[in-house]
Parts: structure tokens; C-alpha cells; sequence
DNA sequence: AGGAGATGTGCAATCGATTGCATTTTTATT
DNA sequence: AATAAAAATGCAATCGATTGCACATCTCCT
């Protein structure tokens, strides 16, 4: 017969003929047990292995030292570096991260955060879907005052706690680099527009032009979902149109990678001929040739950054809801560099 | 002043004025509750918002319907695929995954292992550290009863559910694939010989030289951490022998990556001159020019089949333990492809 | 009508850790 | 030595859900 239970403190208090209640003092080392005791209770423990339940400690004290984590997917290099942030500076708070991803639908978004409601995750960082969405299941937990960070993909009207980067900023330096290389038909692979990063990236691209004096020609801007499927899909119609563009400025690096295999494909030159910019800086997009000009959205740290404020908002520590807009930073690479500056 | 706190069974039993054990029977549907009563519980349990507390039940039940998963590092492709697959497997069967980087030290391993432990997981997925260790935190669990499974990254000595690919026949046919090329003198740039994955690597590769009558030469195998820098650190040093290698084998794409750069700094021609390829398909490696021949790990069915497994062997219902060999797939691409065939 | 058997509910203990309050023990003071 | 004060420890309830067993109610048959 196996014996399969685990040592618990009332096994300790039995050995020593005491009480569970200062077994359980002198673990957390709570000064009203004397330090004798409290030695001689640890050293037991140790001695048999005793690893203290959290499950009973968190019922008991109505926490789980658990936040969620919800991204769309979680093998993009930019969402799995947010999640290594948050696992990063969780570890050292001794919080356990549990993590699940949306796939970009809305339904699957909104069980996951049912069920993470269900397991009491302390907090929850969260990404949203692509997938349009009300968003009431967010609000529950605002409601249940469930501590809750946005990163990147934020819902506007919901307050509270966030991270992000600045897409328009970014979206306008894009842009104004095309044009000071001298490109002048810049067309925008737009994401979809309910999202406000890429509405935010879209005002970004027009206020560059307008601020250049160039006319904004609407049938240069394309929404798409931004899969390289779509992405080499816009790209093509773009290149029908009676005037093509000279220059793309694309949502994400993926698109523009499909962007510049297709273009490539064609025999057009990169960046003589056409321009290509991405967004985010996928590993790749540094080592493809040409290799593609980018935004760094520095994702570990925003991951950092967002269990900070989190863990800060679990333990009460943090007081009214903020808004971190991190700097981006704008790599300029062969794919948009045609006057080599 | 706010009302927090979440209806219990013990609300619901109250308004009804029935006891806390006929609501919890009617909730899990136990059919010695009358269909009238449960449908009457059910309906006040919807209307209360009541969401049941998974800590209480789990403490009951001594399970946590939790399943940990340890990977070296998170942002990594391979690896973020895989928790992709575990996440979409468990998320299906109702568990919740939590998830922890061990960076690759053995330090950290440890006490993640532990800390998963104190909470309780039903079961374990795991791909050990590079850092030499021991593997006693393992064996624990093992011994406490607590599933495990490896994947890519195994102990050998420990006896459980493995899931691994076939890199002595990757290895192989790499090389194979490179002799085919042409290619005589071939470079092996080795990962840490304590893991099983890259020792198989080797001796694929070894093997592959004895069947084609190609003389070993030892010093073409350099065995290092496959960092991006110590793979331009190994290139180099090799291609200062006096007789240099005409191709490279990388231990993963990383390091073919760096092999690449580097030669082709050099003015090098690739593949004409020397042939790389690397291990893994990390994206990267299709696009960047000339595209790198590699092998595809699929890590999201490694990631499904682990959770399978695991969950499968909670759950109770597998036997015996299984080590399941996925195959791999040999992609040519350019890197190496100098007969263009 | 009486009783067997089936069906429906409730009591109370349990999971393991925590904590307010009560009690015991020790130490200090006069 | 007696008493106050301080220090150390224990009791018992609690967190919320589950479940073995006991009890109550109902159905049906002779």
C-alpha cells in the first residue's frame, strides 16, 4: 500500500505534541512564537519534507497569489516575450502565472476569463481579440474589483490599469521616414479598425502625410487581418490600382514580409523601387534580406511593467488607474533605406 | 461600502432553505437530487452570478485540475509552440495551465518544480535546463505520484511519459543530405553533451559519416550552448584549421543563422562554397536569404500529445509509460541545396 | 393498513491553513 | 511570596465544496 499523503502541520504538531495553530505561527515566523520553538518546528519540517498547501492557505485567505495572463496567441514572438515578463518579475513576487490563449475569437476570450474568474486568479493582464467584441465579461471583473491590466490591445472604455506602446508616434515616424527617402505613395496595411493600436497607427500615418502636405489618397489604405495570406492579397491590389503605391507601410512585420516576397517575386527592387516598413520587430524581419525597417515594441518589458503594476494593484500598494505609454523605437533597415543615411 | 464577496452554496442553500449538500449534489447533476430541485438550484445559481470557488473544491477533492509546464524559455518558437499545443489540449479537457522558464539554469528549475508542487499540480510538462543538473526535484515528484512528462529536452534515468523527436534520424539525414551535396569535410556544431537530444544529434550525424566511409575528424566537432555567439565564436575557430570544414551542421537554427552571417561577411558563397544547415525550423529560417535547410520539430503536436498524455494518465486511463518518437521532416531549402535538385 | 423498498434531503466531518480570543506559562516587580 | 504584566501557546471557528451515512418521505404491493 502506498502511502501517498504529504505532511501537514498537524502531522508536525502531533510529533511535538502541540498545537496545528503554533505549527502554522511558527512557519511565518510570527513573533508571538518563541524563537526556540520556532527552530524546532522548522527543522522538523524540513526533516519531513513538509511543503505547505496553498490550496488551503488561499481559501482560506480568500487569494491565490495566481494572476492570469490572456494573449491572442501565444507562440508570436511578441506575446510570448510579454509572457516571459510577467513570468519573470510573477516568479519573484512568488506568484504563479497561469496562462491561455484566445486564438483571436471572441468566445473563446470570454470562457477563458470565466474560468480564470472561476480558479480566483488574483489579476488578470490581458491582450484582447481581434474578433470584435463587447466586452462584458471585462467588466465583471472590474465589477468583482479583480485587479485587470490591458497591454497593447486596450478597451477604451474601460478603466483602468495599462500599457502601451505609442502607435501613433510610431505610425507618424514610419511615415515620415518613407517620405524623407523620398517615397511618396505610401499605401497602409491597416489592422482592423475596432482595435485602437491600429486605429492609433492609422492617425499616426495620416498625420505625417497631412503634415508633409501629401493628399491622402483613401483607396491606399487597406484593413486586413494582417496574415501574410492577406497581407500578399492587399499588396497585389494595391499593385493594381492605375496608380500604384511606391511605398508600404505595414501593420505588422508579418505583412510586410509577405509584402516583400511578393514584391521580390515580381522582380521589383527593395528599397529602390518600393519601400516596405513593418511593426513590432519579429526576429526575423532583422535577418531576412532585405532586412525589413521596423518599430521595437520592447515585449519583455511591457510584460514586466505590467506585472508590476498588477501585483502593485493586488496588494493594494498602487493608487489611482494609469496609462504607460512606453516609447518606441524605430530601426531603420535595408527594406525602406534607399538614400543610405 | 462594497459588497465583495461571491454567492456560496451555502447562499443559494439559504434563500432556498434547503441545506448546502442538496445544492452541491444538484450543481455536479447527482441524480439522487430531484430533477425539480436541481432545475430550481440552477436556476437561482444562474441568477445569483454563483461561479463555484475551484480552490474549495479542489482542497476537497485533492486535486487542482491544474497542469504545470517548464520550458527553458518562453519566447522561443519551438518552445512557445508547444505550450500553444498544451494550452489548447488542456484548455478542451477543463484544466488550467500554469507555466514557468527555467532560463536554462538548473537553480531556478528547481525551485519551480517545487513552488508547482506546493501548488498542488495535477501533473507536470516538462523540457529540462541546458545547465547540468540534478535531476532529485524530478524524482520527487515522480515519487510522490505526480505525473510527468518530457518533452525534447528528457532524463533518460527517470522513467515516465516522454515525447521526443527522432534526432538521431534528423541528424542523420542532415548529414546524409549534405554528403549528397557534395560536401566532405562537414562540421558539427554540437549543443551540451549532457542533453540526450543533441548526444543523439551527434551520433546521427557520426553515423551517417561511418555508412558513407567518411573519416571522422574530431576536430570538426565543437560542442557549445548554441547561442547566436558562440556559434559565431565556433565558426570561426573552425574555419581558422588548417583544414577548414566545407560545410556546417548547427546544432539548431540559431547557430546556422550566426554560421551564416558570419560567412557571408567573410564574402563566403553559400551554398556553393559552404553548405549550412541548422535544426528546428525556427520561422526565420524560411525567409532570410539564402533560407535555411533545417528540420521541423512540430512543436504544437508535441505540446497536444503531451497534454494527452498527461491528462490521460491523471485522468487514469493510460498504462504503461510511452515514450513517443514523433518523426521529424528533413526541409531543404537553400542553405545547402548546391545541385539543385 | 402495514411494511418493504425506493427516492429525496440533511447532518456533520473533511480537506489544510489561518487567526481572534482565551488560557497557560514565564518573568518581573514590590 | 504574591501579584501584575508579559510572553507563549492552544481552542475552535473559518474559508467553500464534497460526501458517507442517517433520516425522512413517498410509492407500491399484499
Amino acid at each position: 500500500m502506498i502511502k501517498n499523503s504529504e505532511p501537514t502541520i498537524h502531522d508536525i504538531a502531533r510529533v511535538l505534541s502541540i498545537s496545528a495553530s503554533t505549527v502554522s505561527r511558527a512557519l511565518n515566523d510570527n513573533s508571538r512564537i518563541s524563537l526556540k520553538t520556532r527552530d524546532k518546528i522548522k527543522a522538523l519540517a524540513l526533516e519531513m519534507g513538509y511543503r505547505p498547501n496553498s490550496l488551503a492557505s488561499n481559501l482560506r485567505n480568500k487569494k491565490s497569489k495566481t494572476i492570469g495572463i490572456v494573449v491572442p496567441l501565444i507562440n508570436r514572438y511578441f506575446f510570448s516575450s510579454v509572457i516571459s515578463g510577467v513570468e519573470d518579475v510573477a516568479f519573484k513576487s512568488g506568484f504563479t502565472v497561469v496562462i491561455s490563449q484566445s486564438s483571436d475569437l471572441a468566445q473563446k476570450e470570454i470562457e477563458i476569463v470565466h474560468s480564470m474568474f472561476a480558479n480566483r486568479v488574483d489579476g488578470l493582464i490581458i491582450s484582447i481579440a481581434m474578433e470584435p467584441n463587447t466586452s462584458d465579461h471585462l467588466k465583471l471583473l472590474r465589477k468583482k474589483h479583480i485587479p485587470l491590466v490591458f497591454f497593447d490591445r486596450v478597451v477604451p472604455e474601460i478603466e483602468t490599469d495599462k500599457i502601451v506602446v505609442d502607435d501613433f508616434d510610431g505610425a507618424f515616424r514610419i511615415t515620415q521616414h518613407l517620405i524623407d527617402q523620398g517615397y511618396r505613395r505610401i499605401a497602409h496595411l491597416a489592422g482592423p479598425q475596432n482595435l485602437t493600436s491600429y486605429i492609433d497607427r492609422k492617425n499616426g500615418y495620416l498625420e505625417a502625410l497631412k503634415k508633409n502636405e501629401i493628399t491622402f489618397d483613401p483607396s491606399l489604405i487597406v484593413s486586413i487581418r494582417l496574415t501574410s495570406e492577406e497581407g500578399t492579397q492587399a499588396v497585389k491590389q494595391l499593385m493594381n490600382l492605375p496608380q500604384p503605391p511606391d511605398a508600404f507601410f505595414c501593420g505588422n512585420d508579418t505583412t510586410a514580409l509577405s509584402a516583400m516576397i511578393y514584391l521580390r517575386d515580381q522582380g521589383r527592387r527593395i528599397p529602390e523601387d518600393f519601400g516596405i516598413v513593418g511593426f513590432s520587430n519579429e526576429p526575423f524581419s532583422k535577418v531576412v534580406t532585405p532586412s525589413i525597417t521596423t518599430i521595437v515594441q520592447p515585449g519583455f518589458e511591457i510584460g514586466q511593467k505590467a506585472a508590476e503594476l498588477l501585483i502593485g494593484r493586488i496588494e493594494e500598494r498602487e493608487q489611482s488607474f494609469k496609462t504607460i505609454i512606453l516609447p518606441i523605437e524605430l530601426i531603420v533597415r535595408e527594406s525602406s533605406n534607399r538614400r543610405k543615411n
